[in-house]
DNA sequence: GTAATAGTGTCTGTTAGACAGTATTAG
DNA sequence: CTAATACTGTCTAACAGACACTATTAC
């Protein structure tokens, strides 16, 4: 193999070498992290006799400038040359919420050529829980017109299928309603999914969007779908409840989480192995009072998933 | 909120200003790919009497220049500014083993700010999957001295638990060793997670690695524990056989992913929804012939992981 | 006592895991 | 027939899902 002339140096030559002359030979994009933070926190209920549900909330930005001035966005910013993404995250994160050390997952770098029309941005998403009682309150940035968290609702509009030879084509609608106090922003997603053979392609559009910045609808449909898939196996649930809760509590954030009611017991036999009796109890009504639990450290999953 | 002045500009003036004046503003980092190619190779037994065994292969290059010169690393390269990750990865993919359209899943992005030392790079990471007997030969591309299928071992040597108050940190040693014919290449991987209430965090340290490039190890390790994962509850090892199979040689390609036998029954029971069967049978052998199956592409997995 | 919520005992149907059997082939 | 591998019937233990029951509290 022939060795170009670079390749005769000595390492250390040809990384200055490099520096000087290769080094921006090509256009770089930017690095960009976005956060889709979600949060757990209780309705207000005025009706005493109604019982207070738990809602699934997640923290969006108005913008203050262009491009999508006055739309909501996902909170994040440029990664510094001299961090990776994770400390970009963290800080970013403690900047916009005020809270440190927060579970935050990196999720899936998103890079189509124009999800930003100023110019080329690579953004890495992460998927960030913080209990809201240890939420200090928020405030508005420099770059940011308001900060407020949105109840997350999503549904499946219509789903179906079609055949062709041995490829089946399944498309899906998806509605996504974001909601705080009066204001509401929505997006309707298409995704279609093609398998052929072994081979499954899934393919997103955003066919409308009221109110969403860039691309990220289809970022808070993937963050959400990938929370409830973890929901089922790991501890994620538990960075949504304080140090200590009750088992009707942690159920509660299970089923806002998943959208959908369960089962006591078999939940109860779920969690088992998760949570330790801490011995207290809390009172908070006119009947029995729930224990209070605490999470098990010493768990572990069996599986990888 | 106060606007700034190029604020007061609409959007169209102010994408342009922006161009001439914020773009370059501050350093970027150069974003590559690496992907984890895995395929399925049938083991050549010389004896006769011996069943063939089937080995987890990955596709490395031996680096032809600096740095890490002469050492093996993932394939990979630089995404250009005018196309996003996927079609960057299945470029390369194309390039480097000649198969178009491949199974290539996003897995995560590599940021550590000294993972390249000529400079910032960040890098997307691709678990692909190829079935063997679709591979044209292997040939070096420009910048590779050599490029080769190596066998996968990974073992974890030691595991410990410490306890210390509520916190429990847990230290794994990992060996990775990969084997092609006479050249082996490997690495110790030291893993420590730390769980402090229900916040978990992972630090991953390669404390010793012999012939493998940049921080590949550790990209590796991460692909075949996530592939591991998935192969119990997704359709992803149909990628690594052919469109008609045995399911005996299903049961082996699982076997050699999971690095474990299974039980034949449950095995059968498992991805008794996710194949066909043809019809057709394989004769290979003095004894009862296999019927030959091919995925179901009608198998839709019930719950999102 | 009642109303309201917390927590448990137990039945049932499904799935995972294992064993021992039968089936089919070449020679 | 034998040896070798493919495939199946069936037992058992574990788990998911649902229902009905008991427990504890404020009033």
């Amino acid at each position: 193999m022939e060795e170009r002339d670079l390749q005769n140096l000595s390492e250390k030559e040809f990384i200055e070498q490099y520096q000087q002359t290769e080094k921006d030979k090509y256009e770089k994009p930017s690095i960009t992290t976005d956060m889709v933070i979600f949060t757990i926190d209780t309705e207000k209920v005025s009706d005493k006799r109604k019982k207070a549900e738990k809602e699934l909330q997640l923290l969006l930005i108005q913008r203050g400038g262009h491009p999508y001035k006055g739309d909501w966005a996902l909170a994040g910013g440029f990664m510094g040359i001299d961090e990776d993404v994770d400390t970009a995250v963290q800080r970013e994160l403690k900047e916009e919420t005020g809270v440190d050390g927060v579970y935050a997952e990196q999720l899936y770098t998103w890079s189509a050529v124009n999800r930003d029309p100023r110019m080329r941005i690579v953004s890495v998403s992460y998927l960030a829980l913080v209990d809201q009682e240890k939420l200090p309150p928020l405030r508005a940035g420099d770059d940011a017109d308001d900060v407020r968290w949105f109840t997350v609702k999503d549904r499946v509009v219509d789903s179906w299928d079609e055949q062709s030879g041995s490829t089946i084509r399944r498309t899906e609608e998806i509605e996504l309603e974001l909601t705080s106090g009066e204001i509401t922003v929505s997006a309707t997603i298409e995704r279609v999914t093609v398998t052929e053979g072994a081979n499954t392609k899934t393919a997103v559009k955003v066919t409308k969007q009221d109110g969403i910045a860039f691309d990220h609808a289809e970022i808070i449909l993937y963050s959400l779908e990938r929370l409830r898939g973890k929901v089922n196996y790991t501890n994620i649930a538990f960075n949504l409840v304080g140090e200590e809760f009750t088992l009707p509590d942690l159920q509660q954030v299970y089923e806002v989480i998943l959208g959908r009611n369960l089962n006591k017991v078999q939940f109860r036999r779920h969690v088992e192995d998760m949570v330790l009796d801490t011995g207290r109890e809390l009172r908070t009504g006119a009947y029995r009072p729930s224990k209070l639990y605490k999470y098990n450290a010493a768990w572990v999953h069996n599986q990888l998933k």
